[in-house]
DNA sequence: GACGTTACGCACCGATCGGTGCGTAACACG
DNA sequence: CGTGTTACGCACCGATCGGTGCGTAACGTC
């Protein structure tokens, strides 16, 4: 979303209450952006080890979501002029600010209230799953 | 993401490192979630309350945005048997923590660094921008 | 000289996101 | 009895998301 912005985002910014928060809260829009910045919270690391490491993501969107991390400043890219290519990546000092603070403390939430969110989801999963149940067997 | 999860995200799970963490950002995924867990970290409000407040949501996305949170039982719902109908949104425990932790944590790095990620975005438009000339021009 | 590796780019695709517009049940008010 | 309000539901739509598959430039290896 952010990365991506256009010229009408500057109206709708009037509307919601703060979007310095609204600018923050879109770094965790894409599903692998927070998954690549605490990849890479233990140090630079290749592309292909940060797909390997990650597991799951699809080559073309890791390529786009390192772009986006690249123009929000949160990285760094570094080529080697070898062959075959070799690209590190590194945590901006704003990645890592991000990431030792804010995603630290969702880690820390997750830790405490993960369960409490799990079980949560299973029970509304449970109810749809009985909902459409009833409504099959009537 | 959540909320609608299918059960193919089993197996998804083995390959991501941690996939509580992956929970908890996922709370984060759908644009509106969040604004509406601010909205209502100072009180309960009512449907309407929240659409005004915030600004800029159509109602359905507000709906779907509201099951979610719900199923995620981060926020209560009580309707009162009134007319014309009054539904109260609440935050769960649950609900309040997040707010009071992370996104309390993300406020924070809003305030310290929001203007580096915007000048960064900026910086990085800007490079886009020129490309697109350079390109043109030639 | 064929083959493998790396870090991409590009075309295509189904699924999902968020928005618009319209309908509705229940009641209150004039 | 028509109008307004509230809290939805539903159909439709363009845009975006993430995935798959294929191509490639540059080099080392066998």
């Amino acid at each position: 979303m952010v990365g991506e912005r256009s010229d009408r985002d500057v109206d709708r910014d009037k509307f919601v209450a703060d979007c310095r928060v609204r600018a923050a809260t879109d770094l965790f829009a894409h599903t692998w952006d927070p998954v690549v910045l605490v990849a890479l919270a233990s140090g630079s690391r290749r592309r292909r080890e940060l797909r390997d490491a990650i597991g799951g993501v699809s080559d073309k969107v890791l390529t786009q979501a390192l772009h986006r991390l690249l123009a929000n400043g949160l990285i760094d890219r570094r080529a080697h002029a070898e062959a075959p290519p070799r690209v590190e990546y590194t945590l901006t000092g704003l990645g890592q600010s991000l990431v030792d603070g804010p995603m630290k403390a969702l880690g820390h939430w997750a830790n405490e209230h993960g369960d409490e969110l799990l079980d949560a989801q299973e029970r509304s999963a449970r109810n749809v799953i009985d909902a459409r149940v009833i409504t099959m067997a009537t």
